[in-house]
DNA sequence: TATCTAATTAGATATATATTTAATTAGGTG
DNA sequence: CACCTAATTAAATATATATCTAATTAGATA
């Protein structure tokens, strides 16, 4: 699960009165003035705090004739309760696998990157991939914050698809972003190790 | 478990930075220097964080020399996370036992309250105690909210044991707390129903 | 005891958010 | 179409909180 999505999750379950909406929900569909009446609340905050859940996905709506009924995902309640129990496990797997020696990893990047210093193009095999993800991505500083502008001029200077490898870059864990601007991980957490 | 606890641990999880820094303690324990470095911020903004990590209680602190390690309890994550899934079912578990007829309710009530109003004593069969909790409640206006003062002020004209009863509908879910304020819970989520 | 290091507290600032009233929108139904 | 009801949006306010710098505390060690 994508870190801005579990922050968004959690956000929204950490709220009394959100809380008590999915409370009530759990036991079956209900409108905005019953949430309301039953809470003690008027409309407008019930819909304030029915948009927040529902952005999450674990609420949805249905109109049924003048009203709408919102409803509980409680799938995606589960799913999404449950991720920070796994968070950097998926990475832990992955370093399992995607342990490798410097001297692989050079011979990967000779492949892919020319004397220049320009990406020939993004490998398909992941493993190949991240070790080009990494590479580039090192660039960067840690605990430096960097504009979405800053990213992208810093991939054209190697590559030309720069929204692919800026997606990558977060989707791999190697940056994180939050409203638009990007920061570096801690190598602890990339989805790759080199032996040293 | 408790509303207020669940609110204070969402509340924790939904921050970027206080879930990366899990990210990190999960891999083992880390001092806050060092938490700081990986993250790119202050110390103090550490302390912050980790701050309400430990209220919720599923990070800890131990010394070691000049260093203090925080760790991460993921038993109590666990369990904290998964809560919010359960959430009204230990409540609709005791409805499927603790349904009764409207003259059961009054034979209880009969018994446990004089003449003038006043509670002999607080029933120690949970059935009773809740139809006994429920009479006393419903006193209480839905949406209003009430000072601390006035609950106990309420419940001394019917006993003297103010503090047992006020904690017992905040535990039995007929009342919720949110700062030393005090509202009525809808119906529906009390642990008990009466046919009528 | 003096000094070093790590952590915390205090105070300031900027941003986010929960709630309300008043106004508006969106669908039904006569 | 006119009217009704439920829901949403807008604007205002009050509160909470994330982060920083500067100052302070708490232990360890020489």
């Amino acid at each position: 699960m994508q870190l801005d999505k579990m922050v968004q999750f959690h956000k929204a379950v950490g709220d009394v009165t959100r809380i008590r909406i999915l409370a009530l929900l759990k036991k079956g569909p209900r409108h905005g003035q019953e949430i309301a009446s039953k809470l003690g609340l008027k409309p407008p905050t019930i819909t304030h705090h029915i948009a927040k859940l529902k952005d999450t996905g674990m609420v949805y709506a249905r109109r049924e004739k003048n009203t709408i009924y919102f409803h509980l995902d409680e799938k995606k309640l589960e799913y999404m309760a449950t991720a920070i129990i796994r968070i950097g496990e998926e990475n832990f797997v992955k370093n399992q696998e995607l342990e490798m020696t410097e001297a692989e990893k050079q011979k990967i990047i000779k492949n892919f990157v020319t004397k220049e210093g320009k990406l020939k193009q993004i490998p398909s095999q992941l493993k190949k991939k991240l070790v080009i993800l990494s590479y580039f991505v090192e660039h960067f500083e840690l605990g430096k914050v960097y504009e979405e502008k800053e990213v992208n001029a810093y991939i054209k200077t190697f590559h030309e698809d720069f929204a692919t490898i800026r997606r990558e870059w977060v989707m791999q864990q190697f940056m994180f972003r939050e409203n638009n601007r990007y920061q570096l991980n801690p190598k602890e957490i990339w989805p790759i190790v080199i032996e040293k």
